[in-house]
DNA sequence: AGCTTTTCTTGATAAAAGTCAATGCCTAGG
DNA sequence: CCTAGGCATTGACTTTTATCAAGAAAAGCT
């Protein structure tokens, strides 16, 4: 999953009976919009996106998920209820995926896994407040800017237009945005 | 700080220990920008916001927390660097304020405590990316009405101006918005 | 009560971003 | 090799939101 954290053979053993691998084709679903979500998926390589589509049938992408990252709708997860977003691999992906409840009994019995598990979920939560900074703050421009610097590469790993969609831009305005670059 | 978790006695008495319960009046600061952040602030009356100042010396506000929620700079706090955000209290306002490293020792010696944690800062993440969705999803309109009805009371509580921030609006579009109510 | 500061509203105008529509370019699949 | 679908770009035009400026209303202070 991470770094440094030391797991025991048992341990380790103990998270790989919880898990399932899967792979994903680019395109393929992890979650489609009206089902629950009770899981937490943790990409090991590749790409997710979650994005949720609007009365007018835009896109509008909530975040991108690579390598060392998770996916999850803590909203479904939280509530029970059907999910309003989907998730799907941009390109051919790696997921490591828990159901909850093995997660959960995960953490409460693998200290070191609840530790790598803190520090993810702190990480992902600073990375949606930062967000909603950019969001409510920044011009198209701005935030195109940010973007660039704060996920190097990505840019050339997606299509164009899903970076307008998760920067709240239309594709059109991207596009005339970068051309004045 | 919440709900049915049920803490021994003693435990009660080691949380007390590493608190500091602090009283802001309306406008006091509990963190300015350029300060580091080092701790964790639960509200236990009143109401805080989270905001940024721009170049252009306007104010972006991040985030309110009201009773049974918390406050915090994890961007400050993981990373030791200066915050880029101010806290202050929109009205006279009762908070429990933990130092990080107590807080941490906590969450390891007291799993109740961290049980509470974890259900926190699950919520708040989920709620960091529902207002994602809204930022770059939504119209001004929409924006609003989903504010009224997700939290209802609050617009009592604070200036109009400051939804409009919170809403990455300017007051003059919001009072427009409201004329058509 | 009277004064000051903050907050809210309104109008006129400008800037930013969205919409619609057309075109060309790739590239994956048959 | 050819073709269809996805992707990016551009232009003309519209809509949305911001900006600037001025007052009015409300709230806080002494």
């Amino acid at each position: 999953m991470q770094s440094k954290a030391s797991f025991t053979p048992a341990e380790i053993e103990q998270i790989k009976a919880a898990s399932v691998v899967r792979t994903l084709r680019k395109r393929q679903y992890l979650l489609q919009a009206g089902d629950v979500w009770q899981s937490n998926a943790f990409v090991a390589s590749g790409c997710l996106r979650t994005y949720s589509v609007d009365a007018k049938g835009l896109e509008h992408i909530i975040g991108f998920a690579v390598e060392n990252w998770w996916a999850t709708d803590q909203e479904s997860l939280l509530s029970g209820q059907p999910s309003r977003y989907n998730i799907e691999a941009t390109e051919d992906t790696t997921v490591v995926v828990l159901k909850n409840d093995d997660f959960e009994q995960l953490r409460r019995e693998v200290p070191a896994f609840d530790k790598v598990v803190n520090a993810l979920v702190l990480r992902t939560f600073m990375a949606a407040q930062s967000r909603v900074h950019s969001a409510i703050s920044y011009s198209a421009e701005e935030k195109y800017r940010e973007f660039l610097q704060k996920y190097p590469g990505l840019v050339q790993r997606i299509p164009q237009h899903m970076v307008a969609s998760y920067l709240g831009l239309t594709a059109e305005t991207l596009s005339r945005i970068r051309r004045q670059l």
